[in-house]
DNA sequence: TTTGGTGCAAAAAGTTTGCATCCTT
DNA sequence: AAGGATGCAAACTTTTTGCACCAAA
């Protein structure tokens, strides 16, 4: 994954200004291991930026996606953005947790299996694996138990 | 793929009544192999149904979708609806086109060779192909030796 | 100094909710 | 007749746009 100075290298090499809010936002993103989603990244921008708008985080959002230190991905509750791991260009894919929204990659690109039938001209192709890592299966047995006791009483 | 009348039964033996807005629904559902978005199909039904409002159409979509008769994908460019393909349970993914928005089935699926590294539970996965089927392919080729053409004038 | 970045306000787009009325059952 | 379905209005969320001012280079 990305790094804070190679997050605010590119940004930097590609002609872009280094503001402080941009360095905070590249130190966020180089820290966290999951998807953020644009209201959280506000939420935490603000903190830190009395005064802050929701049209400059989105701005700034979209200028490092297209700049590609940002991946974003669509989910069933909205779109969520994290810190690109494609630096050495490696195509890979990915389990993604849904406790903690961490990512874990999966090296096993199934397009190398399922061949396109009929004449159909590939561009693109998604595979994606929900479900839940170690800690957080941990996390929800604990839960079940706690809640089963409770029903006991 | 669900036919109108399975759609329509569904929803009756549900409970749901069958209205004249549900009926024409079910049908427009059933005959089009694409994705439609909401908004597509707000401006379907309007041209039949004058006064028409958007949240009827949202209510609908969703209660179908509840029910089982329509899925629903977000693509990157927002939520969008299909006529279930599920009715035998088979499970599969599909090859979407980008230019008609079809979709057509794939038997082959990555979660038979991609296992869990590391304890996680899997518990949902996505695997979607997209690209140009045989039509649209042929069409954009058409495209681009017309937009060629009109370069060289 | 210049151009790009930011805040502010507002608009636009997408989706949901409350309520009175209508219509399927 | 009763309760679900609809239209209407409005609210709400998310995202975008125009503009004046400020700051990085």
């Amino acid at each position: 994954m990305l790094t804070t100075d190679e997050i605010i290298g590119v940004m930097s090499r590609q002609g872009l200004r280094i503001t402080d809010q941009r360095r905070t936002l590249a130190k966020l993103f180089a820290e966290s291991d999951g998807y953020l989603t644009p209201k959280s990244v506000y939420e935490y921008m603000g903190k830190k930026y009395k005064g802050l708008s929701f049209d400059t985080v989105y701005r700034n959002l979209r200028v490092m996606e297209e700049l590609g230190v940002l991946e974003q991905i669509v989910f069933e509750d909205g779109l969520k953005f994290r810190a690109s791991c494609n630096e050495d260009g490696h195509h890979h894919h990915h389990m993604i947790c849904l406790g903690c929204e961490k990512t874990y990659p999966i090296h096993f690109c199934p397009m190398t299996f399922a061949d396109a039938p009929d004449q159909f001209e590939v561009v693109n192709h998604k595979f994606e694996v929900f479900g839940y890592c170690k800690n957080c299966k941990n996390n929800k047995e604990a839960v079940a138990v706690a809640e089963s006791a409770k029903g006991q009483q």
